[in-house]
DNA sequence: TGTACATCAGTGAACGCGCGTTCACTGATGTAC
DNA sequence: TGTACATCAGTGAACGCGCGTTCACTGATGTAC
């Protein structure tokens, strides 16, 4: 169990390097990551960090689950901070913890819900269960909501996709339901997306009063 | 007026190297965009690119602008064609041909409202005009949505940033419509960059139909 | 209408830079007997 | 406890590549007289 004093160096300089490259996105952005820059602010020589790091792509890879793993733990924290039986505080706890990230991490928001790398793909056999954490957390929110309410069914392809998703989740939420998650889940993401790439600047000056509103309409939206 | 032969193959040179910029931007994304391939591509010394265009950042303002209108120009003609009362066929005109324009070209769509191109920032006193003219259509709409009804105020700071956009815009629109503008403006792009971010992907086989519905659930939002 | 000159497109070489990745290597740190 | 060997971190040079931008230049196209 007690790592050897190597295993713990290695850990640590993976540490390092993985921290060195979040830095770089920030200042530079997800195109620019560069292995080269990261030895040299490591002030090693590049080929060194290859000991720890497969290739360019691997580590992107590390940084996208990281980032994932990192979102899903705030938010999970925040919403099992909640009484079950308070679905608005569940919802508000989901949101709030969303942003508050996303506001302390933009270069790894980016990352995740920005425009994709170029000439980069995902893994998706990796990067998929850690990317629906916090839809997950949706999912059973709605369930909840929609115990002891009538279902509203969707007429459609929607509604045959939204069969699908049910079958798939092993929960009971109807499509109305499930359409206004996707809205509400869409939107909240829409609106931290335009806060963090200044689409508000200029009209709104204080985004997290506008953003906490936007949560309670949307709270109305899911019939919290 | 007519141009000359010299002025009409500058201009057309100038397209060119637009338009082989927009393809490898869908291509290779933003951060790739290259002179030297553009002239590559355009079977010319890399240097004469330079002759069209001063430099890469230029080539990217014009690229933004050019996006911008081209968005502004599809949505402004889709909307002028509804009737004025219509004011749901109005919203879901605007809805509608700003998915239409992103999906038929997701590369402009990333390069305005992906995130930002690593060290490159937009002079917004060139970019500011055409980038708002989407919202633009919006506010006016919000404005014939208000006609006749009760305004409902919004306490807090959100309260003073709408009073101050209702100054600069000079419609009037309350509060609370303002706000649920907002966030249906918000939604409306959220949900065209989860389409376009492959966020769906695994849940809706039909992102054509979920976004109709989306914009029907955003329309009773404001309420119309 | 013809000539002299100015404008402009495009060339080709060069500068200086950065990148990802490979490879044979030197030493230091650990491990097995 | 000490020695022989294996493991591993890090070095430094190199390969081949791409980039933005500048500069002096060659010709072709236009324009003024």
């Amino acid at each position: 169990m007690t790592a050897t004093p190597r295993q713990r160096a290695r850990a640590q300089a993976i540490e390092d390097i993985k921290r060195i490259a979040r830095e770089q996105l920030a200042s530079e952005g997800s195109a620019a990551l560069s292995l080269r820059a990261i030895a040299r602010e490591l002030g090693i020589v590049s080929s060194a960090v290859y000991r720890y790091v497969p290739s360019r792509d691997e580590l992107l890879t590390m940084l996208i689950i990281d980032a994932y793993n990192s979102l899903g733990d705030a938010v999970e924290a925040a919403e099992a901070a909640c009484a079950r039986d308070d679905l608005a505080g569940r919802w508000r706890a989901i949101g709030t913890a969303s942003r508050d990230w996303a506001v302390a991490r933009p270069s790894e928001y980016a990352l995740i819900y920005g425009s994709p790398v170029p000439g980069y793909h995902a893994p998706v056999e990796r990067t998929g269960e850690p990317g629906t954490r916090v839809s997950m957390l949706l999912m059973a929110l709605l369930a909840d909501v929609q115990r002891g309410r009538p279902a509203v069914a969707v007429a459609g392809p929607l509604g045959g996709d939204f069969a699908v998703l049910r079958d798939f989740l092993g929960l009971d939420i109807g499509d109305d339901l499930l359409a206004r998650g996707f809205l509400a889940f869409s939107a909240l993401f829409g609106v931290i997306s335009f806060e963090l790439h200044g689409q508000y600047v200029g009209s709104l000056t204080d985004c997290r009063a506008h953003f906490d509103h936007q949560l309670g309409s949307l709270a109305s939206l899911l019939g919290i």
